[in-house]
DNA sequence: TATGAATGAGTCTTCATTCAT
DNA sequence: AATGAATGAAGACTCATTCAT
């Protein structure tokens, strides 16, 4: 009965929808949790979103757009590679240890009812944006005589899915906290030198 | 003596339902559409299973009793540890690659509909059955002096996760041969030694 | 609960919603209007009809099938041309009057709903096995000497157009039995030549 | 004096709203498309009318409220029988054929919602004015040796019904241009003399 | 075992209607 | 007067599940 702007409430169906896909994932939230959980009557709701398909894509949006690359900037600022990489494999431990807080199983879900076919779907631009900057990390690594002289594409492979992979079973086996570190560990050996550890 | 008649029912069951599986994932296939796949009634369908999730654990138990340790059994032979791997690998590449018939996401959806809290879930154990498998080998290439002196299960993870990584996203994404081809190398190279390759 | 034959449910479901279809017309009924009046449940309607619209042509269908060419009998039996004419003309002069149990209002929103640009409606269907039965009598007729040389196809519209627009008033406005008299009068007055009378 | 402001919009809602009427009939238009049409919130198509029976009520009001008893004025006149059915003929075929712009439908369908029982609907209302200025022309028509002596009450609702048959299914149905003329024809013919044509 | 009719619960979706601004 | 957010009720539709045959 609350009369809010509109931007507010779109904000609130956001949050709480997030929290639920992340409990969930995605085919278990319906439209009815989403009116239960932000207090919202059904026609309220639809005022603002026509399908949990709708609110999911914003989200999803949302993250894109608040995602910078701090890789390129990091390297903009001369930093030596090796920290800029130790930097992101911590934010990817901690990740990998926040099962509770992970949408990849809603993700997931979300895409694949989906026409995967399409080159176009945001997941596959995603990995595009993960894989430029990580490509540029390795060189970077490469160049300054940090990194060993490996295959960069390859390399980024094993990291980003074993890295998903690890995001996955999170939510469905317990992960404790000595396989992201252990992953970690061993990417940093592919990588780095022995000399700079 | 089982029942005939019943035991091929179950099996057409199974089939059926294992292609459904692999198409939609768990939770998009229902009931209705196995009675449809099959041309089976609903009350037949009932006869027989009475839940998809009775179904798609019966067809993961057939799955679990087919798979043998052949690892355990190689290494009993005395053959090398690389041929052990690169057969393993070969295997696990074919795998990344055949998208269509892959359950991933169907046991993702599975597991994540259940209370994973207790370790007790098939997926752990089925991860526990791989550790012991992977760890026998590593631990055999190293002792041949095969294979580097690891962080074992450091290496497992990262071979495991990243391999259940590309299976799942092959089902929301165009995977390339190369992705599969290139994380097998990357997996050598980490496990076996120059001289042996 | 009952576990009818199926084509006994489907009877059931027809004559129900043909009741409806006549008291409030097409689109004030509803699938659970029907429920109720059966006495089905939601999805045991569901089973037989998916929409009122499937139940409506149904009814429409049964209807075209019963209706025999009970003009061209008569004619090939070489009865006088006036005695069918009176026949017909009183079943008309009958439904006119019985308001109640008409279609004709639901039949119109029927077909209102649907893209009435196609000939091959059932509407139009109808119309042409009409038009076809009334040329051959009044033909007949004038052959006969009995009926005058009228243009045949305009006094059908005539007939046809002011029955139909009695049939559709006499939902709205009190019909009293001197409008359906008077009209079917000066019907038989085009037609008939005065010696015959 | 009206608020002009006011007075504009109830006539943009008027407008907008008649054009729906005509192509959907009474019951498929919903408020919701009217706010669209008019490009009108919510809020203020409420400030004026409180549902579709009272935009449509008011409607019907300005119809029967511009249309005068002309017939009577040309009577008045002295003005042939013959010329002023010719005219209102020609009228009557025009509106036949012109089944875009045509509400019969959505009148049918408004008065059919309401209680039929009371004499005083405004159908009724308008079936008598037009019932009463038929007698008039018929009568007149008679007098002046003119038209035959015919059952003045019938005719008229032969006339009136047929038209009124055919303007509605002109909706439903392709009417080409020769059953209104053809319908019109006959009426000439059963009224006027033969030495009159 | 197998059939398929029937139930009933859950969810989706659309609107008329109200109300704070 | 006008806006548009919010409510809530009505109706549609889909399935898991049961049951008489």
């Amino acid at each position: 009965m609350l009369n809010r702007r509109g931007e507010e409430t779109r904000q609130l169906i956001k949050k709480s929808s997030c929290a639920l896909f992340a409990e969930k994932g995605f085919k278990q939230v319906t439209m009815k949790d989403i009116c239960e959980r932000t207090k919202l009557s059904r026609g309220g709701l639809y005022c603002h979103y026509s399908s949990t398909q709708e609110i999911f894509h914003d989200i999803l949006d949302d993250f894109m757009n608040h995602q910078e690359d701090t890789i390129s900037e990091k390297i903009a600022q001369n930093i030596p590679a090796v920290n800029i990489l130790n930097d992101i494999l911590e934010t990817y431990r901690q990740e990998m240890m926040d099962s509770p807080s992970s949408l990849s199983l809603a993700i997931l879900e979300y895409f694949s009812l989906r026409n995967l076919s399409d080159t176009e779907n945001e997941l596959f631009q995603q990995y595009q944006m993960s894989l430029k900057s990580w490509k540029n990390l390795i060189r970077y690594g490469i160049e300054r005589g940090e990194f060993h002289h490996v295959d960069v594409e390859a390399v980024f492979h094993l990291i980003i899915f074993a890295y998903q992979g690890v995001r996955m079973y999170s939510k469905l086996m317990p992960i404790k906290e000595d396989i992201p570190t252990g992953v970690v560990e061993q990417i940093k050996k592919i990588l780095i030198k022995k000399n700079q550890l």
